[in-house]
DNA sequence: ATAGGGTTAG
């Protein structure tokens, strides 16, 4: 007898409900079945079915999906709003037209604002903005989250104007109020939009007045926000009000830090972040060796990835990679950025090739450069990769062979590859002293 | 002990 089959009932939904991977959550499920046999307790048994589809949905696989409704029928959990809501919205996430079947087949009583505004959610992933604002309109009890999931909606689909009307009419025409969700995506959309410095603050005041917390999602909003718009002093300001200080607000302040040029301050962040028994998400290291790119500092860069896949157990990604690559390219060690791009594990973009390359021209290392050219012209030529063809084309020029010269022009004219004027976003503004906040 | 909306990357 295996020691999980001792635990009691609610310590088996606690372990179902932290589960991650759907092979672990269907045993503790199954297991919680078999301790309680048919006389279990309703609001135990619905809630066991509600959590082991959080991760059936997360591991997006649709037979897995399917079997387990076929389990929910048979048991008759299905007719309770809390597993309904939730095979709805796996469902949505899994195959939309599914789920669009699935919501007209349950009952008006059990059909409740959970499970109209996880239908709302999936209209608004996967149907047209007018459907979407149709179902929404038809809903009875509007809620906060149903007006949240439409605003979000709007700016998903680039409707600024139209999404900063509709956040207007929640505080004018209900009194349903806005919360920091609301404004975390408010914000996010202004910034992203370019909207300018003041308005964007206003968003800002408003929380304040409001009594909004920069808690969770409107903190790294904000953090993100003062970044972008030059005002890392703002950033680190809100950074230290923080009432509970998570990765994503770290994440976001070592981003900001990285893009300013801030490098040691955002490498001696890190190192305080890591002290402090946070764990780094991959965004985080995305941040942190970019840093290092940026400040050449190799040996910390190679020290940060390693600790990633060895402390951290996490898989290095396309953007990881790159920062790799561009560190040892930078630094002349060319053998070393050809060994990550030989042993990475997903395929190299047209950023990696064109970082490589660009050091092999400089260094006029032609030996890795002819390797390098034969497996970046496999990439599908387009626009976004005019500037490495024209880079090709330079390598072939200094190495004298002037038929590949042709040749590679020869692709440009022929795909009307045009090289594109390139247009920088970033404004680097005076340093400022932020010791005193950044640090509590 | 109870579902749903959301934040971060050249």
């Amino acid at each position: 007898m295996t020691h999980t089959l001792c635990l009691a009932a609610g310590d088996i939904l606690r372990a179902l409900r932290g589960a991650a991977c759907p092979s672990s959550a269907l045993h503790l499920y199954s297991l919680f079945r078999l301790r309680l046999g048919p006389s279990v307790p309703p609001d135990f048994a619905w809630s066991a079915a509600a959590f082991a589809l959080k991760p059936i949905a997360a591991a997006s696989s649709l037979p897995l999906l399917s079997h387990f409704h076929g389990h929910l029928l048979r048991s008759n959990l299905l007719a309770y709003p809390h597993v309904a809501s939730s095979l709805l919205r796996a469902y949505s996430l899994l195959s939309p037209p599914a789920a669009h079947q699935l919501f007209d087949q349950i009952p008006p009583t059990t059909c409740n604002i959970y499970v109209l505004n996880i239908m709302l959610a999936s209209l608004c992933r996967s149907s047209d903005l007018g459907s979407a604002r149709a179902f929404f309109d038809d809903i009875p009890d509007k809620d906060i989250v149903s007006w949240s999931t439409m605003l979000t909606c709007y700016f998903s689909r680039g409707h600024l104007a139209d999404g900063l009307a509709f956040f207007r009419s929640v505080t004018f025409t209900t009194d349903i109020g806005v919360d920091g969700v609301m404004l975390a995506t408010t914000l996010t959309a202004c910034t992203s939009a370019g909207l300018p410095l003041p308005f964007c603050r206003a968003i800002h005041g408003y929380a304040v007045r409001g009594a909004i917390p920069p808690s969770m999602h409107l903190g790294t909003a904000l953090i993100d926000f003062y970044s972008k718009a030059g005002r890392l002093d703002y950033a680190a300001r809100v950074f230290a009000l923080v009432p509970h200080r998570n990765v994503m607000h770290w994440t976001a302040m070592i981003c900001g830090l990285a893009s300013h040029l801030r490098n040691n301050e955002a490498v001696q962040m890190f190192e305080k972040m890591c002290q402090r028994r946070l764990q780094p998400n991959e965004m985080t290291f995305t941040a942190v060796l970019s840093a290092c790119v940026n400040a050449g500092l190799v040996e910390k860069g190679r020290e940060f990835f390693k600790l990633m896949v060895d402390r951290y157990c996490l898989e290095p990604n396309i953007h990881h990679y790159g920062c790799m690559v561009d560190l040892y390219a930078k630094a002349g060690l060319l053998e070393d950025a050809y060994e990550v791009i030989k042993t990475m594990k997903v395929e190299p973009n047209v950023i990696i090739w064109t970082s490589l390359l660009a050091a092999c021209k400089k260094s006029k290392n032609f030996e890795i450069a002819v390797q390098g050219i034969e497996k970046a012209l496999a990439l599908e030529i387009s626009d976004e990769n005019a500037g490495l063809y024209m880079l090709i084309s330079d390598l072939y020029a200094m190495g004298g062979r002037w038929d590949d010269v042709l040749k590679v022009r020869r692709l440009m004219d022929e795909h009307n590859v045009w090289k594109k004027r390139g247009l920088s976003s970033i404004h680097v503004h005076e340093p400022q002293d932020l010791s005193s906040v950044v640090v509590r």
